[in-house]
DNA sequence: CTGATAACTTAACGTCGATAACTCACCGAT
DNA sequence: ATCGGTGAGTTATCGACGTTAAGTTATCAG
């Protein structure tokens, strides 16, 4: 754990600065050792070159200096988000992009990700904050304008970003935490799931979604012999 | 942390009892305070009547125990999901009754499951064994027969228990870390969304799985046409 | 120049996971 | 019967952890 030259005091007004120092000591902690344990008060405030009770001038606790690392972590999110957007017209195609992009997203950075579901005290936390306020929003919009195309209801908006997400998360914790499994090449089990819930729906909608596996059944059949 | 009286010495041949025991106190003290912060050697080794470094006699670290208890947890998954597929000819229903029957296992002790995906350090884990000789090779079994069926290519069984799986868990993961979003009542959404998951490949293998966005919506026109 | 206070340190508490060294009851072999 | 080996568990202790209380010092308004 190597200790960083000493800090010089801060002026008087710049609490603030030492706080974002402190987030990206604990997020750089986190990212080169791979392992929440790493990341340990004494640890962040050793790399800060400031003393451990230091930290809680600026934080109330652990988990609060965490809440807000994954904060910082999420705002990158939508910065991804938006530019695996740009230059997408088709919405269709923006949904799947955009819910690669998120795995893509967390994967890359495993122990942020983990680090951002874990277990957390109940009230407000900045990761919730943040993560409405942009990913959430950001998936809202594309998938609105997949239900104004008709692809679903528009009263469904909601549900749907909500299994696009819980998708997108799904096989991005999975794959992280059983990397043994047989994931194939890259995303391409990730893109396939996309496609099946953007597709999958559109499908249960028109089929009505209480439907008898028979009547299914005869749906595909149908649909089969049509196609050959 | 209630200590329980003291144990009397076991006999010479029963190691394996008071690690059984071990197993039981851990995962009770998981369950009945739904923190893993709850979980201490001291307070398993208190509640089992024991000193805590006769722990270490069974166990070679904290990890290792957490892992029995998590491997002893996925046991009961596997009855689980053998009770919800009981009396269910059809494969698609059961295939989305199991997949219910997992969301319904992960959420119903939400630290045992929290608990299971933690970070590991590499190496065989009894979770792992566990589940791949169980719940998965059940699952395994479910889809190969809608495989029979037409469903999808023999070859993409893997492929599509492994989506079913990264879907329940996405959906059952993220409705514990955030119960605070709009997950409606009871596990309509994880239900819709396995509904997805598995129609939504059927349809793009219809299709063709690299679907231009403009095919699947002449696909889709021609559905709607057809069907009023 | 001076007092108030923001910014930080020193010292310490209790708990944690883990290890080393010890005790002691049991059991088979003599 | 007894005695040594060993399995089962204990005592004592280590270093690291999160956190708090109390002290110190640099800065800045007046």
């Amino acid at each position: 754990m190597r200790s960083t030259a000493k800090r010089t005091r801060s002026p008087r007004g710049s609490g603030e600065l030492l706080a974002e120092e402190i987030i990206e000591a604990a997020s750089e902690l986190l990212v080169e050792h791979g392992d929440d344990a790493a990341v340990s008060i004494r640890a962040v405030a050793s790399r800060v070159g400031v003393t451990p009770p230091s930290i809680y001038l600026h934080f109330g606790d652990k988990d609060e200096l965490l809440d807000a690392v994954c904060a910082r972590y999420f705002e990158q999110l939508d910065g991804e988000l938006a530019a695996a957007a740009v230059d997408i017209d088709d919405p269709l195609e923006r949904a799947l992009q955009q819910g690669l992009a998120y795995v893509r997203f967390a994967i890359a950075t495993p122990a942020l990700y983990r680090i951002a579901f874990r277990q957390r005290a109940p009230g407000p936390s900045k990761v919730d904050e943040v993560l409405s306020a942009s990913a959430f929003t950001r998936m809202s919009a594309t998938v609105t304008e997949l239900a104004d195309e008709g692809f679903y209801p528009a009263s469904d908006v909601g549900e749907v970003v909500l299994e696009l997400w819980a998708a997108a998360h799904g096989v991005a914790s999975l794959m992280l935490a059983k990397p043994g499994l047989a994931w194939g090449d890259d995303l391409r089990l990730a893109e396939t799931l996309l496609r099946a819930v953007c597709l999958g729906r559109t499908t249960l909608g028109m089929l009505g979604v209480d439907t008898e596996p028979d009547e299914v059944r005869a749906w595909l059949r149908d649909q089969r012999h049509a196609r050959r």
